[in-house]
DNA sequence: ATTTTGTTTAACAACCCTGTTAGACATTGC
DNA sequence: GCAATGTCTAACAGGGTTGTTAAACAAAAT
């Protein structure tokens, strides 16, 4: 059984990667750290993918593809009022960081440090960021003028509900670093997210008066 | 000239540590080019400072006690009504950000890195907050009671505020990263601040229809 | 003037990190 | 069986990084 125990060390080594590169950055993880959390020798790690570079280019290759997901459920699903899409695309979102909460943190570093990160996230999402707000202006547009929201440039609307969402990731990861207390965690999210479904939603909505 | 010039020095290398520290986090930032920058050789560096450590240890710990400022700017002015003061804040924090727009960044890869950076930061600012957000609930509580405004907690609300004004400036840090038309980027953060301006207005002001 | 003290340099030691390589070992195909 | 190929290890080379040190140099103190 060597190629199923070949198989099986690669596998080992990516997802430590994962791990460490998630945990700590490019700059910070070493391949004899990927290597020892791996449980394999330093050696094979450059064996199979040979360079440090490698191994990051395969992890985040897929991780930046998966923003795209998230950010097209916001052109999806025609069968609801604007509104209430704007609500599920919060939802959607914040959900999505929910299920990757390191993820913030570590486009965070990269960008900082990558310059080719930058690059590579801009080819690769920036054009569906910018169709994606083309299209939302337009159907904002149309309800502005039928006086159901108040006017809102879309880059506006997409750039607070980012900002609120991921910023919430941020901070958690920061004051919470130590706390293992997850239904805590869980209570202090769910929390956040009414409010912040709350503050976009009164920022659109022009009628008044809700609980 | 002796002494002068070994005040320069020090203060050469303070400066020359600070940017690329700033600029590429305490991991990325080489001793050797500490020095390069400063134009001192970096046996220099470590005359004046010993280890890199020590060296940021000066700088941040500044850096930290800057944050108190704006955060403080929240719990003073009680002459104003309560909404203009918080426009005042957003208004006051915004423009300490735009002062120091490499900070967010710089924060948030050093609090990555460095688990003692989170400690520090939570001794030296931590209990401010929490003071200066039981002051205000006090304040809201009172507005919301008479009706004035809408229900909110405290921390809810400085949430929106930190999670809308900061994201801003990393999202710049990105996006704008070559760009050097520092125009552009001016009128670009006067209109994030007006629209942050009223979306927390809305968020919280009860009775409707301002332009 | 000379001792003491502070500044500066060049060279170096120790360490860590990335990536390679020679050779051992196992597996597969013929 | 044996040749070819793939997996694996231990050892090492090369390069960079932090921090030190011996010795030169300058200034200040006595």
């Amino acid at each position: 059984m060597d190629k199923k125990s070949a198989r099986n060390k690669k596998e080992l080594i990516l997802k430590a990667a994962e791990h460490e590169f998630m945990a700590n950055g490019y700059e910070a993880t070493k391949t004899t750290q990927i290597a020892e959390r791996a449980g394999v020798t330093h050696a094979m790690v450059h064996y199979y993918f040979q360079t440090k570079e490698n191994i990051f280019r395969k992890i985040y290759e897929d991780k930046i593809d998966m923003l795209k997901d998230p950010i097209l459920a916001i052109v999806e699903s025609k069968d609801l009022e604007l509104p209430q899409r704007i609500d599920a695309i919060i939802e959607t979102h914040f959900d999505f960081l929910k299920a990757n909460p390191e993820l913030p943190y570590f486009l965070m570093g990269e960008i900082r440090n990558n310059p080719v990160f930058i690059e590579t996230l801009k080819d690769r999402i920036g054009d569906v960021i910018a169709k994606s707000c083309k299209k939302l202006q337009v159907e904002l547009d149309d309800y502005i003028n039928r006086g159901i929201i108040n006017s809102i440039l879309a880059e506006d609307l997409v750039m607070n509900i980012v900002s609120l969402n991921v910023f919430t990731f941020i901070a958690i990861s920061v004051t919470q670093s130590h706390e293992r207390d997850d239904n805590k965690i869980n209570l202090l999210l769910e929390q956040r997210k009414r409010e912040i479904k709350e503050t976009i939603n009164r920022r659109i909505i022009k009628t008044e008066k809700q609980a």
